[in-house]
RNA sequence: GGAGAGGUGGCUGAGUGGUCUAAAGCAACGGACUUGAAAUCCGUCGUAGCCGCAAGGUUACCGUGGGUUCGAAUCCCACCCUCUCCGCCA
């Protein structure tokens, strides 16, 4: 969400802003609808300070001064009760407008609508040269390591099993992200795998529409999460943070569920589009001068991460089309999976870290104190560590070796108790 | 799931339908006293919106949402949450 005022005092720069990223929405429609919000908010305003005053004459009226009170005092309720029911349905379309507008956009960010106008910022690591790779799905099936056929029979299609070496390395790599970020003062978190509506949306999140990604439990206000982005964001919701305890940095385990509405083919084959995966993630709570550090500090912790497990990948400046509603700026981290492009490979997208500046913190009501001793919002940030099953897709495909056998990268050794599968 | 009790400012905790934005205490902040500190005393001490150059004015907010009333923290309804007891249960 943006402070109403910036868009009123900025409106020529919101409007650019919509426009890169893709945005397609009336700024002066809005505009429109604000003035008239707040004429009608200073209409009832009005009446109901007659009303105010009315009551406060008749706690010392005579008895003959009070009918004429009483009259007064009822006309005025009916014409409150008329102007207050159009200011709601007003102030109703205008939330609606407002929570529509993305965030800004980083000066930085590069501007282009559509996602091939994002920018590689380095690639890290070399592709290993194997005269013929298989990819994930034919690992997995080699080694038992993943039961699509019995995830489909049970939960549906994309449902699956991890098994064998496979469930042990979803296990390894929790416990590994979870010890490198704790280790880099983030404080260890697992959290509700379900949500109100209000976190949701809040967070930036659409429950319920018919373009939804979501899963809703029926005759509740509660969906699965889609990511732990999600209850964490909640987690502070409608607080006061204490300004000495900024940044506050969380690692979160959570386990994902994405309906992934009409997006069957290439892009979901194998573990890369699933309906359900176990994610490791990073969220920041912190004040606005923090946020542009701390999201170098997860890109940081992502590539870190990455590289040490021997995992090839590129850093990508995400573009203004590209960005989503929360997004100030965003990195995405790609690695490199031979089951892409028909067998030849091709990178696929395993993180992403995202300052969502104040966006969020508005929505969700997450301020803290200055030091001046005043309110303001938060800023937000969050990045995966591990998204289980794409990183399991890179982990796999890309540490085979010529022989065939699958070697486990050193830091995930002692984790996981095996140093190689087959 | 059943029965009961409750939800009020940063915290504790009062609050007969009309001097209630809400007592009191704690914490915090400013000041006096002190070499310094503690103690003591005096004072300040909610958030958000709108109008205003400002001083200030005004509206809303006592878990959430409705309702009754000229007027609601207070009465009514629904929901959410917490606690106690019972039942069930990894």
């Amino acid at each position: 969400m943006l402070d109403p005022k910036y868009i009123r005092e900025h409106a020529e720069e919101v409007k650019a802003n919509c426009l890169n990223r893709n945005v397609k929405l009336d700024v002066d429609a809005w505009l429109a609808t604000d003035g008239e919000r707040l004429g009608l908010m200073r209409e009832v305003e009005e009446l109901r300070a007659a009303r105010n005053s009315v009551a406060e004459k008749m706690k010392n009226a005579t008895a003959e001064e009070r009918p004429a009170l009483i009259e007064t005092g009822k006309s005025l309720k009916d014409d409150i009760s008329v102007k207050e029911s159009a200011l709601e349905s007003v102030d109703a379309a205008w939330k609606q407008g407002l929570m529509a507008f993305p965030n800004l956009t980083h000066p930085d960010s590069p501007v282009a609508l559509t996602e091939d106008g994002s920018v590689e910022v380095r690639v890290v690591g070399e592709v290993t040269k194997l005269d013929d790779p298989l990819d994930h799905v034919a690992l997995a099936e080699k080694y038992d390591l993943i039961d699509f056929n019995r995830g489909a029979k049970v939960a549906g299609a994309k449902f699956y099993f991890l098994k064998n070496q496979a469930a042990i390395l979803e296990q390894a790599l929790t416990r590994y992200a979870f010890e490198y970020l704790t280790k880099e003062g983030f404080i260890p978190i697992s959290t509700p795998d379900v949500a109100r509506d209000e976190v949701l949306l809040g967070t930036g999140y659409q429950p319920r529409g018919p373009e939804t990604q979501i899963y809703s439990l029926e005759g509740t206000d509660l969906s699965l999460v889609g990511t732990a982005e999600i209850p964490l964001g909640g987690y502070h919701k409608d607080e006061v943070l204490d300004y000495a305890s900024l940044p506050l940095k969380y690692v979160g385990l959570s386990h994902c569920f994405r309906t992934e509405a009409g997006s069957y083919g290439k892009e979901s084959y194998g573990l890369y589009r699933v309906h359900q995966f176990t994610k490791i993630e990073m969220f920041v709570f912190c004040t606005p001068d923090q946020s542009e550090a701390l999201h170098a500090e997860l890109l940081r912790h992502e590539e870190n991460l990455f590289k040490s497990l021997n995992i090839p990948f590129r850093v990508l400046d995400i573009c203004s089309g590209d960005l989503g509603g929360p997004a100030y700026r965003k990195y995405d981290l790609e690695a490199w999976m031979w089951g892409r492009n028909d067998g030849k490979g091709d990178w696929g997208e395993v993180t992403s870290a995202s300052n969502c500046t104040d966006f969020q913190a508005r929505r969700l009501n997450v301020r803290f104190k200055n030091e001046q001793g005043n309110l303001e919002y938060a800023h937000t940030l969050n990045g995966t560590a591990f998204a289980i099953s794409r990183a399991l897709i890179a982990l796999l495909e890309n540490n085979q070796r010529p022989d065939g056998t699958i070697e486990i990268p050193t830091p995930l050794i002692p984790y996981c108790g095996f140093s190689k599968i087959g």
